[in-house]
RNA sequence: CGGGGUGUAGCGCAGCCCGGUUAGCGCACCUGCUUUGGGAGCAGGGGGUCGUGAGUUCGAAUCUCACCACCCCGACCA
C-alpha cells in the first residue's frame, strides 16, 4: 500500500511530514522556512480561497491590495502592535547590487542604503490605516469592509510545512466602523464566518470564544478565534478575529465626522485565516495511507482508472467513461479520466488513494459486460460495485455523505477529547493525554502562565456562548463564572 | 539562540574508525520484451564538484581545522 508513510502511532509529527511530501502538496524551498505549494497543494488552497472569497463577497466586502513593504516608522505608531511582532521582522536596507570587486558574484551596494527601512509585512495593519486616514473623513464613508489576499512574511525560529512557515499565504480583512457596537458585530460575524467554514467545508469541528488577554492579537483589545482539536489531541487555531477598538485610528490619526458634527476615532477591526488551514485539513483527517479530502475542497472529486488488457478493451471502456464523466460534469462534480498507459491500474488506484481524492470509479471488461463500475470510498477504503444506470445521481448522493461522515467523525473524536476537571492535579493528568480541557480559571495572566509553564496548556478560548458556571479557580480557588478551554497547542 | 545529529546520483542510504583499483546498494529514470481488477517481471543502460574552503599526505569521501546548510529536542511564536 501506501509507501514510506510512517504511521500516525509511531510518530505523529513524522507521519505528518510525510504525508505532505508523498501527497505531494508542498516541499521545503532552498529558502530557509519558506515552502514551494506544489499544484496539488495549491489546488487546495485555491478551493478553500474561492469558497472564503465567497463568502466574503456575500457578506458586503470587497478585495484590494496594499504594498508588500511597510515603512518602519509606521510599526513604531502602535506601542503592543509593534511589541508583538518586532521580534520576527524581515527587513529591506539597501535597493541595489553591484559586481563583487573581488570578482567574485554580487554584493550589497552599500551606496544604496535606503533612507528608510522597509519592513517586509507581518500583518498589514500599519500600512492599511495609514491609507484608511486618506479614505475616511464622514460617517458616509464608513464602514470600510475590505479583505486583501497577500503573502506575509514572519520569521520563525522553527517552521514546519503549512504549520508555521516564515513566509505564508492568508487573506487579512481591515474593516472601519463608525460605532464600537458595529465593528464588534463584525468582529463576531467574521468568526461565525470562519466557524461555518471550517465545520461545513473543511468539516472540522472547532470551538469558538475569545483569546485571554495573554494570546491576544498585538494591539488588539479582544482576538476571537476557532481552535480544532488534531488527531494527536493537540490544538490548533483555526482563525482569528480581532476588535482593535480605536487603537489603531488613534495610532495613525484616523477620524471622521458623525451625524451630529463630532470628530470621532474610527473603529476597526481585521481578522484572518491562513494556509495553515492546509495544516489543519491534513491533520484533522488523514490517515496511513495518506490524505483524506473532504469531498467540498477536493480539487479532483472523482477519479475514473480503465482497467485493460487490449488496445479494444481500452476504446469500450473509455466510450462508457466519456458518457459518464459528461453526466458527473454535468451533475457538478470535478471529474477525470485517468487513461495514462504509463502506469498501471495499482499504481494509479495507490496514487489517487495517498493524494485523497474523495471516490475513485474503476471500469473494467467485467464491468462493462455486467453494465456495473467499481466505486471505492477513500475515507473508509470501502470498494462497492454499482449499477452504470443511475450512477450519477448516486454519486453525488456519496459525495455528500462522505462531507457528512468525515465531519462525523471528527466531531465523534473532538467531542470523545474533551474533559471537564475540577482540581489542578486531576487537570496536569488529564492534559497528559490530549485533548481539550475545560476547567475553572480565575482569569489573571499570572495564573495563566503558571499553568503553561508547568504543564504546557495554554488558554485556547474564553467560551462566548453557552451556559455559565460559577467555580472556583483550579489553581488558586478564586472564583469563576465559567469555565474556560485548556490544550496543548501547535 | 542553547543541546544533539546529518550532509555521498532525483530520493533513501552504505562506505569513513583502520587513507590506496573504476565510489557502491535500493527506489526512481531511459530502452526492449512480457504484463495491466491494489504501487509488475526480466534483460540492458544513463546519471557523482562525495556540503564548501583550506591543510596533512606520494595519494583524501575517509585524517585535521574553519565555514555553510538542513533535521531533531529545547527556548521563542496570533
Amino acid at each position: 500500500m501506501a509507501k514510506e508513510i510512517t504511521p500516525r502511532s509511531v510518530d505523529y509529527s513524522q507521519w505528518y511530514n510525510n504525508l505532505v511530501i508523498k501527497a505531494d502538496l508542498a516541499e521545503n524551498s532552498a529558502v530557509r522556512g519558506c515552502m514551494v505549494i506544489k499544484p496539488h497543494g495549491y489546488a487546495i488552497w485555491e478551493k478553500i480561497q474561492a469558497q472564503l472569497d465567497r463568502m466574503f463577497k456575500e457578506t458586503g466586502h470587497v478585495n484590494a491590495y496594499f504594498p508588500l513593504f511597510i515603512p518602519k516608522s509606521f510599526f513604531s505608531k502602535e506601542a503592543a502592535h509593534v511589541e508583538g511582532f518586532a521580534k520576527e521582522c524581515a527587513v529591506v536596507t539597501h535597493y541595489r547590487l553591484k559586481n563583487d570587486p573581488n570578482g567574485k558574484g554580487v554584493v550589497v551596494d552599500e551606496e544604496a542604503k535606503l533612507e528608510e527601512e522597509l519592513i517586509v509585512r507581518p500583518t498589514s495593519e500599519t500600512i492599511i490605516w495609514n491609507t484608511y486616514k486618506g479614505w475616511i473623513q464622514s460617517y458616509r464613508d464608513l464602514p470600510l469592509l475590505i479583505n486583501q489576499w497577500a503573502n506575509v512574511v514572519r520569521w520563525e525560529m522553527r517552521t514546519r510545512l503549512f504549520l508555521r512557515t516564515a513566509e505564508f499565504l492568508w487573506q487579512e480583512g481591515h474593516t472601519a466602523h463608525a460605532t464600537q457596537e458595529e465593528a464588534i458585530e463584525e468582529t463576531r460575524r467574521i468568526i461565525d464566518l470562519y466557524t461555518d467554514f471550517a465545520e461545513n467545508y473543511m468539516a472540522l469541528p472547532v470551538l469558538k470564544g475569545v483569546k485571554s488577554e495573554n494570546e491576544r492579537f498585538a494591539g488588539a483589545i479582544d482576538t476571537y478565534a476557532i481552535e480544532a482539536l488534531m488527531q494527536d489531541g493537540k490544538a490548533l487555531q483555526a482563525g482569528t478575529s480581532h476588535f482593535l477598538g480605536q487603537n489603531f485610528a488613534k495610532a495613525f490619526d484616523v477620524k471622521f465626522l458623525d451625524r451630529n458634527g463630532k470628530l470621532e476615532y474610527v473603529w476597526a477591526t481585521s481578522w484572518g485565516v491562513s494556509t495553515r488551514l492546509m495544516g489543519a485539513l491534513i491533520m484533522a483527517h488523514s490517515d496511513d495511507n495518506g490524505l483524506i479530502l473532504p469531498p467540498k475542497l477536493a480539487p479532483l472529486q472523482v477519479i475514473i482508472v480503465p482497467i485493460y488488457k487490449k488496445k479494444e478493451e481500452l476504446d469500450q471502456i473509455s466510450q462508457v467513461a466519456g458518457k459518464l464523466m459528461e453526466e458527473l460534469r454535468q451533475a457538478g462534480i470535478t471529474v477525470k479520466y485517468d487513461d495514462r498507459d504509463t502506469h498501471k491500474p495499482g499504481w494509479k488506484f495507490a496514487e489517487y488513494e495517498v493524494k485523497g481524492v474523495p471516490v475513485r470509479i474503476a471500469l473494467g471488461p467485467r464491468d462493462l459486460a455486467a453494465g456495473t463500475a467499481e466505486v471505492a470510498r477513500r475515507d473508509i477504503l470501502e470498494k462497492m460495485t454499482m449499477p452504470l444506470e443511475g450512477l450519477t445521481s448516486k454519486i453525488v448522493t456519496l459525495l455528500d455523505e462522505i462531507q457528512q461522515q468525515i465531519y462525523q467523525k471528527a466531531l465523534d473524536f473532538r467531542n470523545a477529547n474533551i474533559h471537564k476537571v475540577d482540581t489542578y492535579d486531576e487537570f496536569k493528568e488529564v492534559i497528559e493525554k490530549g485533548g481539550f480541557v475545560l476547567a475553572h480559571w480565575d482569569g489573571t495572566t499570572e495564573t495563566e502562565l503558571k499553568i503553561k509553564e508547568e504543564t504546557k496548556a495554554t488558554i485556547r478560548i474564553i467560551p462566548i456562548d453557552g451556559e455559565e458556571e460559577p467555580g472556583k479557580c483550579m489553581v488558586t480557588g478564586r472564583p469563576s463564572h465559567r469555565r474556560v478551554v485548556f490544550a496543548r497547542a501547535y
